[in-house]
Formats: C-alpha cells, structure tokens, sequence
DNA sequence: TAAACTGTTCGATCAACTACGAACAGAACC
DNA sequence: GGTTCTGTTCGTAGTTGATCGAACAGTTTA
C-alpha cells in the first residue's frame, strides 16, 4: 500500500512524557554505558535520522531492544516506526525542561573509553 | 585520654574527590530512594551535625553503613569521627564543581511519599 | 570492669538488571 | 512467492545490588 507507518515486530511504542518521569527513574536510566552512549550518539544527530540498529553499542539487538525501551520510559527518546525500521529522536527540550541541566551534564562529559574491561 | 578522634568499628574513612568521580557513578549513587533521603536531609543540616544513625530512612544500620560507603566513593559526602560516632557533611561546593546542577536537581525535587509499598 | 551505644564487616538471601539465543512478525527486496 | 532485514518478545543465565542478622570493635557511661 502507500505510504508506511507501520511497526517493525509490534505495536506502536508506548511512550512516556519527561513530566511524568520521576527523578529517580531519569537518573537510573542514565546510569547505564550502553545507554549513555545511545543518548550521546542521539545528541550527535539529527532528529528521526537514527534506526535502533544504527547505533555503535557491544551488545545484541535484544538487549539494545530492551535498553530503547528504558529510555522510553524515562521520557528521554521519542520512536517513530518507519517502515520496518524504528527511528529515534532526543527529546532535548521536553526532558531539559523538566530536569534542568542534566542532559547537559551527560553530554558534556567526555565518553569513558573502553565500555566492558 | 584527651580528645577523641579515634573511629566507631573499623580505621578511618576513604574518601573520594568529586573530580574523580565518574558520572555514570554520581548518578547511579544518586538513584536510590534511601541515598536521596540522606542526601536530603544532609542538605537541610547543617556541616558535621549529623551522625549516621540520626537519619530516618527505613533500613537497619548494616544496609545504612553500606549507602554512606556509597555516598562517600560517589563524592557527595565527607565523614569524620568523633569519638563513638561517625558525622556528615554534603560536599556541596565540590560536588557541584564537578557536575554543576545535578545536586540542585536532587534538592529541588519534592521527595516521593512513600518509599516502599 | 561491665554495660550500652555506634558503626563496620561478614555471610546469606532475594530482587532487579543485563545479557544472550531463539522464535516471531511486519517491511522491503529479489 | 520466498528471502532478507529490522526490531520485539520470550525464556534463561549470570551479575549486580539491597537487605538482613550476627559478630565484632571502638567509645562512652555507669
């Protein structure tokens, strides 16, 4: 058919606004190097210009599957389906807004070199 | 003897710069209800004046002893003996420094009622 | 000296998190 | 049609973290 917006494995993603996010479940959320680094690659690009695959992280599409879900709920990445992929934005000014300067902390700091060792 | 400066069970404590704390470790020091609630309070005293057992949080003192080692090697906190008992101070001006707001963020945001159930 | 108090450490338990492979489902491509 | 690509879900395994009680070691008080 046309145009597709369909979803790549299931259902449209549930979202979570950054105004429902406790400040508990934002800080968890980036307290993992697997998802700072998707934060920070997110940061470097584009909105809705990054598929979950694209993303350069050491582990598995499951876990990468499970680790999108996190950031999801913690309000800091919106998903969009996209044909048979899934494409990501930062949620930059909603989640500054309602955690005031705390991605900036995490994207300012310089990436720790070397994730697992 | 004279003025005691001597420790509670074990040597004095090890501390942890601010500067040398990796973020990813603030931040997950930072995401627990029972660390939140020392930190708070700690905010609200004032330098030295609290000792560990003086706080209200819902856990015996072997759990306790354990977020203190925590705070303390994610720089948020400074512990000093006196005598039997063990004082806090924030390490507010440091830690700041270091990762500017986050503490801010921590203080401002109203404490969730209800720490288990 | 003995008892009470404060805090640490040990060992065990239990829950939560992270990870993987396999199976699945829709989209795109041949 | 079938194959490949993308991503989710499931079941499971390993790791980490929080918690407790008990034992311990100083300090203070009686």
């Amino acid at each position: 058919m046309g145009t597709a917006e369909t979803a790549a494995g299931r259902g449209a993603p549930e979202h979570r606004h950054p105004r429902e996010v406790p400040l508990q479940g934002a800080l968890a959320a980036l307290a993992d190097p697997v998802r700072l680094i998707l934060v920070r690659e997110l940061a470097a690009s584009r909105d809705w210009e990054r598929s979950c695959g694209s993303f350069d992280v050491p582990v598995r599409k499951a876990a990468l599957s499970h680790h999108f879900a996190v950031l999801r709920e913690a309000g800091l990445i919106e998903q969009r389906d996209s044909g048979a992929r899934r494409v990501n934005r930062l949620r930059r000014a909603e989640f500054d807004a309602r955690f005031p300067g705390l991605l900036d902390l995490v994207l300012s700091e310089k990436p720790d070199r070397s994730i697992a060792e």
